[in-house]
DNA sequence: ACTATTGCCTAGTCAAGCACTAGGCAATCT
DNA sequence: AGATTGCCTAGTGCTTGACTAGGCAATAGT
């Protein structure tokens, strides 16, 4: 799994998003997303572009258009959002993912190791991208830093 | 995690040093190794260079020169390799590293795929990597494919 | 001691991919 | 009709992976 800014973004709009489907879903410019994310506009719609084909997000034009979530959050998994915004996580040729246990026991190692990763992002939602209740003083998103501290590697 | 051609090369080069180990530990140079393992000495030089600082494997220039492995295979875990092979496989800052909770959720579920990935390398050693008994038909080695079908993503 | 051999180390090159920027088209609202 | 906003594609600069290349250092055989 790797992670880059797409995700970073991606994931910050989210959390942006459910807070916003928690109140009303009205439709947000990417504008004002791309302001409070802290990137440009242009890059921002690069971004959103592939989950509203996804279905995660709906998107309306022309004045007073923007995105909003299209699904409840709750229904919406880390490996699903994460899979629109980098492409397929685990590219495995047919070969490897067959359950042919003839292959290497490397192969088998490894497919333990995707099958951990997906088994929890699976099983979270996006949710969890939701800032903290405004019980909280740091009013600022730790999404990025999250995302940052495990850019590229895991 | 991600894995490169260093870590394709790295693992197979272990393996074939694993059969070595099995029968005499001798010295294998650069170039045979290379030949084995279909890439350039040139290249498999600096794949093998981080392996013996690190301890995995030991070294001997000159005439009947070469490398060989410096421990037992079954106390080198796969994240040990990969470590030497990829660099550090998570370089997570200190704050997301701390036992502190109070980073967001995101940064804690990020911590369990780490997690779940560490345990299962940390708990493999690299005796998986040794190819397959005689007994089997397909000599070729199978380390290749299996990385390949990961590589750059998991 | 001399020389051939082999590993050690550094620098440089080429291509691919990430992180954007930019421009124009299409839909929507007033 | 015109302004607004998202949709889509192309292009650019930088970083990194995957090597290639050259020379130095240590060891073995003579």
């Amino acid at each position: 799994m790797r992670l880059t800014t797409k995700s970073q973004y991606g994931l910050r709009v989210l959390g942006d998003l459910i807070q916003n489907w928690r109140d009303g879903n009205s439709y947000q410019q990417v504008g004002e997303l791309a302001v409070r994310c802290e990137t440009s506009q242009k890059y921002l719609e690069q971004v959103l572009l592939p989950l509203s084909h996804a279905g995660i997000l709906e998107s309306k034009r022309g004045q007073h258009g923007g995105y909003r979530l299209n699904r409840a959050p709750s229904d919406v998994s880390l490996a699903e959002a994460l899979r629109h915004l980098e492409g397929l996580l685990m590219p495995i040729p047919k070969w490897a993912d067959d359950s042919d246990s003839d292959s290497s026991e490397l192969a088998r190692v490894l497919r333990r190791v995707r099958d951990a990763i997906r088994d929890i992002l699976e099983s979270t939602s996006i949710e969890v991208l939701a800032e903290p209740g405004p019980g909280s003083e740091g009013v600022v998103s730790r999404t990025d830093e999250a995302v940052e501290a495990l850019m590229y590697y895991i």
